[in-house]
DNA sequence: TTAATTAAATGACCGACGGTCAGTTATCAA
DNA sequence: TTGATAACTGACCGTCGGTCATTTAATTAA
């Protein structure tokens, strides 16, 4: 389990998934410190220590890293919203819920803006499969929890999961701009970015979608 | 107003305008012909009859054409929305037209889609100032638009666009990977993939969103 | 008509990047 | 100790977006 540190070759399993945790750690350095254009393979390579070839041994490419990096933290956001929705809550909590979460996974809001377009465009059929199996497992117990915690019949619940789905997914494409820094700015312009941040676009809305079908819900 | 199709050189204003409409143009049909990818600098020259340095006098970056392209539909999609859309008309009515405007507006969806993440990361910041002012002034002329055909009041107005357009970004997304060829995707993807179409995703979302925000608006 | 001036057009060139592969060498089994 | 395996290396490649010194068409002045 303990890999060493000096260890030159990664022989086993366990060594060789840590080789990667550590390319995935050393990508989330470069990502806080310059963005996401500011990885590069030889940069990653430079910071993780290893040579760039041997990147391609745990990596098959760069997108493939971003959508490894995407189900982390997608998986985070599932578990946190199992831990913490809970039956009764109501439309506002759950929506102010799913906002903290989307909000606080590190990384999770700027690679989910950056999946389909980016991400998805350019990463091979196979492990694309595997990452969307992935996703669609992690999406479908997120909405069976949603189910359970609104009392929304499981014939309704896709649409509302979908419905929110996609108002998260628009959130997180103007939180991208909203993020930018204000300065150089000119005065018109400063508004307009910082307007559409995350959590004032996301959480009304997501709070009048639930609404509106959890309503019905609890009267039927 | 007419160019000689020989002309050599575009010396006055018009001239200028319509050069950077055949650049437009060609785009276009690169795009078509093999997608966003296909279309590279070099390519874009060579079919439209230019050297590549030339297609820097007209077009600051490839993503600021991209840019330009996406001006062009937004402009047809308020147009046409404010064309069709009346008073009176329903929640599912007004879904169903914004969904076709955005579906049948070539370019529209796919280019809304790589906005934010593809294309206005790599704008520079005057030609992005620009085009944001004529985005956010469409952007109100839509909303006036539809406040007045729903009724909605105009302090919720502004909400009710802002999710609206989210859910769109959002499906959007999910469009572009709807759009693959289900050709060669294994019959478990084949679902995964196609079941996000653009028109299934939004029009019931919208709807919902217009019914929520339109029965009280009609009640009070 | 000719010469001087302007600026549109050109394409060879550049640097950066993602990705590859023939060769090297650490590790382990015999 | 030796041979086999495969993890590792980094020089190299092709592509692409973008630049700029130079060319040349079009306009103006002489």
């Amino acid at each position: 389990m303990v890999l060493e540190d000096n260890a030159k070759r990664a022989r086993s399993e366990d060594q060789k998934a840590e080789r990667q945790a550590g390319i995935l750690a050393a990508a989330r350095e470069i990502i806080d410190e310059s963005g996401f254009d500011g990885v590069t393979m030889s940069g990653l390579a430079k910071r993780a220590g290893l040579a760039k070839g041997t990147l391609y041994l745990y990596v098959r490419s760069k997108e493939e890293l971003f959508l490894l990096l995407f189900l982390e933290a997608m998986d985070e956001v599932v578990d946190r919203f199992k831990a913490n929705a809970k039956l009764g809550d109501s439309a506002a909590h759950l929506a102010h819920l799913m906002t903290e979460n989307a909000l606080t996974t590190p990384l999770f809001l700027p690679l989910f803006a950056r999946l389909v377009a980016v991400i998805e465009a350019n990463v091979a059929d196979e492990p694309l499969f595997t990452a969307k199996r992935r996703l669609l497992a992690l999406g479908h117990e997120w909405s069976m929890h949603l189910a359970y915690v609104t009392g929304v019949g499981p014939d309704q619940v896709e649409a509302l999961a979908r419905t929110l789905m996609m108002a998260m997914q628009g959130a997180a494409q103007f939180d991208i701009s909203a993020q930018r820094d204000p300065e150089g700015l000119p005065d018109d312009m400063r508004e307009a970015f910082g307007a559409y941040a995350f959590a004032p676009s996301f959480e009304p809305s997501a709070r009048l979608i639930l609404e509106a079908v959890m309503a019905p819900a609890l009267e039927g």
